[in-house]
DNA sequence: AATTCTCACATTGTCGACAATTTGCTGTTG
DNA sequence: CAACAGCAAATTGTCGACAATGTGAGAATT
């Protein structure tokens, strides 16, 4: 179900190698929005052949970074005020349905981990201020986490496999930040409470509101630019 | 952004048409829940190289109708009552949403096409009560169409790409009929109805209840079935 | 007899080359 | 000069073979 195998041995293939670094680059806008994307270029610069490559590709139109056309080839994505109001309608749906089961499912042990790392959001970001609390990744991520307490693997496919490296590649190329930043951490607080204490519709709304709040918030980022 | 090429010239690659025929072959239970797929065997039987078949796993994958495996391999999907269950949470929130957007974005003539989509269903289906009002596919398809409408490109991958194909697979291999189909029939009227009034919120309401009662209706014959 | 080890076999992952298709230039034509 | 046809180069799609990994049967050990 998710898109790198966790279980041991562990084995990690050419192509999952190259998809993480391609994805890493794509994310962090090395690999700039709508570049052509050249096989033989790629195989060369990463040293292997063109079948592991192509694999990472489809993974890669999988998570929404690339667009493909047969016959014609591969771009990296552009982002755009529409692309992100489709991204975050959804978000708004599916993480609040995520918010509802994990308050059902979540263990007193998972909520209690979730609520140290906010405590070390606090102590660590919260200094300078509004610094990079967006740019946090994986399971360090709060919505990560939430998500993954849902318990519905397809839930956490959509949301953690294919629509979270866009979303961050949002949040990374338009540098959020300001604010926004320590609203965000309180409203992050109120959604884990209510979690706690087993609301998982108060949870849904809370995680609504927070998500429409992030999305305005990246919208005017977006227009300020004149994208 | 869609699964298969639409647009002409429509050049269909051989990946494509295997695809196509495997995904068939899958959802309709020819290749039984639980087969090992082997790459070798499936090369010979559709008479192409391994290059080709592999993206078409690659691609069934996508819209989980197999589960891979690094280094060991691919198995086609088992149902359950926890996977139906799963997938139903998914539908209701989204294609909820669906419904709101559909009745924010679709033209008069789009929703003029589909009340006469229904009228044909009525005239045909009603007939032969309980038949086969289940089994349609593709355009034909109620919730296609909606979701179609929505206009966001996001939503109409996850549900017409992604998970369309496996809930296709639960209707036919379990095979719903019986007095559900007419109740199910009035209900899509209601929701069409919703949306021709433009009243997306209630459309939204609608269409969750219309699923949550399907749900509830696979779940009896699956676990009557005692998978 | 049960367990572990070993090794041959089968399957998946990767490679380099070829075929099919698109692209962009060039030269021609109206 | 614009528009179109045709060719050459580059790119994607496909192929068959090899390498790496997993699987299972049978031998060896306890």
């Amino acid at each position: 179900m998710s898109q790198l195998p966790t279980k041991p041995p562990f084995t990690m293939t050419a192509a999952d190698r190259v998809l993480l670094e391609i994805q890493r680059a794509i994310v962090a806008g090395e690999i700039a929005p709508g570049t052509k994307i050249s096989e033989p270029e790629l195989a060369r610069r990463f040293d292997l052949s063109r079948a592991p490559l192509r694999e990472a590709l489809a993974r890669l139109e999988r998570c929404h970074l690339i667009e493909r056309l047969p016959n014609i080839g591969a771009r990296v994505v552009k982002l755009s005020v529409a692309g992100l109001s489709s991204l975050y309608q959804i978000r708004e749906e599916l993480e609040g349905l995520a918010c509802r089961l994990a308050a059902e499912h979540m263990s007193d042990s998972d909520i209690n981990e979730l609520q140290q790392l906010l405590d070390l959001h606090l102590s660590t970001q919260r200094v300078r201020e509004g610094e990079s609390y967006y740019q946090e990744a994986g399971d360090v991520d709060f919505h990560y986490r939430i998500i993954q307490g849902s318990n519905n693997p397809y839930l956490i496919n959509i949301l953690c496999d294919e629509l979270y490296y866009l979303v961050r590649m949002y949040r990374v190329q338009l540098g959020m930040n300001g604010p926004r930043v320590s609203r965000a951490f309180d409203e992050h607080k109120a959604i884990l409470t209510a979690i706690a204490n087993r609301d998982g519709e108060l949870a849904d709304l809370l995680m609504r509101r927070h998500i429409a709040a992030s999305r305005r918030n990246i919208e005017n980022h977006l227009q300020q630019l004149g994208k």
